[in-house]
DNA sequence: CTACGCTTTTGCAGCGCTGCAAAGCAAAGC
DNA sequence: GCTTTGCTTTGCAGCGCTGCAAAAGCGTAG
């Protein structure tokens, strides 16, 4: 593997110096057009790169950021991620990735920021569930934001939407087709789980809106928001003596879990149990039937999120924390209005 | 923003010189336990954490490999991914995920490493289509392992299943059925759908190994293989006057849009129509039906990728191209063999 | 008591780049 | 003609770390 050119070989060949050539590289002003035509001719003769790393290094940036994400297999995170990438690469930075398998210890970890200074700028953070001490105990001057879980203690930005108001909606949607015995899937009711019982409240606001309550055994617990847990949960469900004639799934993974089990027993969706998600993932679109859905607007979290980060980033003094809330909306598709309903 | 705490403000404070501090942080050899201790001390005082920008430079290698795939949000790939994330963290490794969106400049301009030279040693590269000029054209001295498309010209090494065995088996369980008219979605008849042909190539096969002549018409051209070209693949099919009674998808997405497009015409999959995918991605498990489909050993796939490609990295002179053959295997479900079928 | 070999520690240079401030230079002003 | 002004170009130091090879320490042998 022999030498890599630098900027002092360029400079060798175009006669001028390795900081003039470094101003051609990077499109400084006030350069002559002789001299960058010179310069660019040695470069391309020699196919100089720069070196991202040195650069880096002098400059006391890495030019990454990180996203931290639970699982990378789940479509809600990878549909995220994608927009983030697209957002970062337009904005001159890499991404790098990390999927915590939903281990706590693992997310304090990288919050913590580790051993892994200059890796990159800042972090995008989508917590599975963080304790307070947690984000106490993260790196102050590591530019952060936050999404989804929990809101923002005034040190770094927090992008989501509005789950309470958007879980309410979900459930009245249900209320609305006049169902009597409304399932939940998906509670956490332990320290971690903010985001899900964000959605329980709005499950109950709605309940309390018409003067009702749930019953306690309609509501169920699952450990992570998947297909397998919704699948379960809803066989839990179904062999109830009284079994629930609509369910509000916490993410569109879990009513896709549940909706399979319901189908495998024979019974009808939405007939017998009309099913509502969240997330609005591309599978539900094309499932059998399509699941009704809350719809964040995940590329305007993604875009956000992104800017504020670099915002933070770039700023001399870190900026307020902010809350951002990002609009959702309530899609209806078969699996709560029927079979050939189409989606808006 | 305060300076941040270096090696030599450690060494001072321990009073040993700054290489030793260095020493002590990897783990070298040859220390006292008397002056690894201090070191220690002063280190946790001072709360350092080694420079990784630094270190690279220094080292002259990033600690960082890319892996390029076509798009994140396709949950073969990010199941991919998972996989890959993990086994190269194992190792130490950080890894840079890039989408090209399908896109071939995109993939070309990745693949001949571009201006950003050590910000990865090495790529695991997922083309959608890449020709043998984009090939021709790379950096020879990156560190390169290709997966699924094409097989390796002795340069890098290549992971993937054996398309066309997968292919003329999936095909084969279809006509095992006893079906007449076995359909096909997904071709790429151009130069860049290599994977694809092979496919096409297993399916035609199939047919000729029992002396059966595919018609035509059945063999329908995708641009991508997702779901709503699966979807529309699927309408063109039933529209014709003699529509398959099976159909062979070349994804599992693909297979999850064509589904989509029976069900909602009021036809049943498997009784009218049988279905079989192709990745055995997480839908296909939990979908309406079931899917049967070709299940490659993913798992195998990511660490066998990152382990060559670390090898490659490593290794003074590059190693032989390797042609890495992972196992797959057919898994039945209820799209090819009715409801309640139990996947292995 | 010196010499030798071993382990431990050190100093220095340098990875390739950029920030900074000074130097060079040509055109304009007095 | 000489100073001033403003644009170009340059030199140097240094980002924080590691490779290298030399130096120091230290126990043992001659």
């Amino acid at each position: 593997m022999r030498r890599e050119v630098t900027l002092r070989d360029v400079a060798e060949l175009a006669g001028v110096s390795s900081r003039t050539v470094s101003n051609v590289v990077n499109g400084y002003a006030n350069v002559t057009e002789h001299t960058r035509e010179r310069v660019q001719r040695a470069v391309e003769q020699l196919g100089y790169r720069p070196n991202v790393l040195a650069r880096n290094l002098a400059q006391g940036r890495s030019g990454q950021i990180a996203v931290v994400v639970p699982y990378l297999d789940t479509p809600y995170f990878s549909e995220l991620l994608q927009s983030v990438i697209r957002a970062a690469r337009k904005s001159g930075y890499n991404v790098l990735i990390d999927q915590t398998d939903g281990d706590p210890e693992h997310e304090r970890a990288f919050i913590a920021h580790g051993s892994r200074r200059l890796l990159f700028d800042g972090i995008i953070f989508s917590p599975l569930g963080l304790d307070q001490q947690a984000l106490a105990d993260r790196d102050p001057n590591l530019p952060l934001v936050i999404l989804g879980e929990r809101s923002s203690d005034g040190s770094f930005d927090h992008v989501g939407i509005d789950d309470v108001a958007a879980s309410r909606q979900a459930t009245e949607h249900l209320l609305d087709l006049g169902r009597q015995r409304v399932a939940a899937i998906g509670d956490q009711p332990y320290a971690t789980g903010e985001a899900a019982q964000r959605r329980t409240q709005g499950f109950r606001e709605a309940h309390a809106a018409r003067g009702l309550t749930p019953r306690e055994d309609l509501i169920i617990s699952t450990p992570r928001f998947n297909r397998p847990d919704g699948a379960r949960a809803m066989a839990h469900l179904l062999d109830l003596p009284e079994p629930p004639d609509a369910v509000f799934c916490y993410s569109d993974l879990v009513a896709l879990g549940a909706i399979r089990t319901i189908v495998s027993r024979g019974l009808r969706v939405p007939e017998d149990v009309a099913v509502i998600g969240y997330d609005d993932i591309e599978d539900g679109r094309f499932s059998n039937p399509t699941i009704t859905t809350i719809s964040p607007d995940k590329e305007m979290i993604a875009t956000t999120a992104v800017e504020r980060l670099l915002l933070r980033i770039t700023s001399a003094t870190p900026p307020e924390g902010l809350e951002v809330r990002a609009p959702h909306k309530l899609i209806i598709r078969e699996s709560t209005a029927g079979p050939g309903h189409r989606s808006c």
